[in-house]
DNA sequence: GTGTTTGTTATCAA
DNA sequence: CTTGATAACAAACA
């Protein structure tokens, strides 16, 4: 489930590896992954290079030398952006032992081949996430349109953040959850901010004090930055570029703890299903 | 066979 | 128009 934090590990990643490099060819297995016309998908990446790999949320969108149109890519649940040079890759980040796995496998949906021989598998188990190419115009209305204040940017100010609270009467873990107001989050990292502010995820947002917006708005960025210092959170599927886990899954506090003691109480974690998600919490440290 | 996992959108209600 | 809540999608696994 890459959040903001593994998107931001693998879009640092690749613009280490494959900023500028020829793509000599383009094989789709999944034509359902690619939201274009496949056709013109091959034409228009077949001998370009992409110069920058930007993220906005979790939302990757690159840009190329020749073509004007931009290539965004989603990652949604299960996606991975993998590369390799060689025909096996070594894989596994914590103290176990190095997985090999043979690339591509029965997940793998785009692979993007470049002339040096190296390639970028897409892989994706449950094929909601996609590569599309759209035009300038079209890449800045969809970010405008379905993408709020971005965190460890400028955008995310005070004043900013304090008004998505202003005249709602949802619950905070929805609204952080809420991609139109505040991009970037997903169920790990809005549990762990909601922990770190000490503010239950079911709170009404408009019965939070002015000092638990204010906790939150600096446990967001504290979260994702420490998030992406450590790699990301591995729960599940993601891996980064190398097919190597994230770090994070230690320094998780609440998500994925239920049953298990508080790190900072030794109270009992609860999860509850909040808007259909599972949602965790101490009820000790979180009021 | 059943429940569980979640990012995003569609849909409906208020 | 806005907001909120919920279902739906997809596929594998315990």
């Amino acid at each position: 489930m890459p959040e903001l934090p593994e998107v931001e590990t693998i879009r640092r990643d690749l613009e280490e590896k494959i900023i500028g490099k020829k793509i000599a060819s383009v094989l789709i297995l999944a034509k359902k992954s690619v939201h274009y016309s496949i056709d013109k998908f091959i034409k228009v990446l077949t001998g370009d290079k992409i110069t920058k790999i930007n993220r906005r949320g979790k939302l990757l969108y690159c840009s190329f030398t020749k073509s004007n149109l931009f290539l965004l890519i989603h990652l949604k649940m299960t996606g991975q952006l993998i590369y390799r040079q060689n025909k096996k890759i070594t894989a596994g980040g914590h103290s176990l032992g190095a997985i090999d796995f043979e690339l591509p496998n029965k997940f793998t949906r785009v692979i993007i081949k470049f002339n040096d021989g190296s390639e970028l598998f897409f892989n994706d188990l449950r094929r909601f996430g996609y590569l599309k190419l759209v035009s300038t115009e079209e890449k800045d209305k969809i970010l405008q349109k379905s993408f709020g204040i971005e965190p460890l940017t400028s955008d995310f100010t005070w004043i900013d953040f304090r008004k998505i609270f202003n005249k709602r009467m949802t619950t905070v873990k929805a609204l952080l959850l809420n991609q139109k107001l505040i991009s970037g989050l997903g169920n790990i990292y809005v549990d762990e901010a909601c922990f770190c502010a000490g503010v239950r995820p079911n709170r009404r947002v408009n019965k939070l004090t002015v000092t638990e917006i204010k906790k939150l708005f600096i446990c967001i960025p504290k979260i994702l930055q420490l998030a992406i210092k450590n790699r990301g959170t591995t729960f599940k599927d993601f891996m980064d570029s190398d097919g190597k886990q994230g770090n994070h899954i230690d320094f998780l506090k609440v998500y994925g703890r239920d049953g298990e003691k508080c790190k900072r109480c030794k109270g009992m974690i609860q999860k509850i299903r909040l808007g259909g998600r599972g949602t965790h919490f101490c009820p000790k440290c979180q009021k």
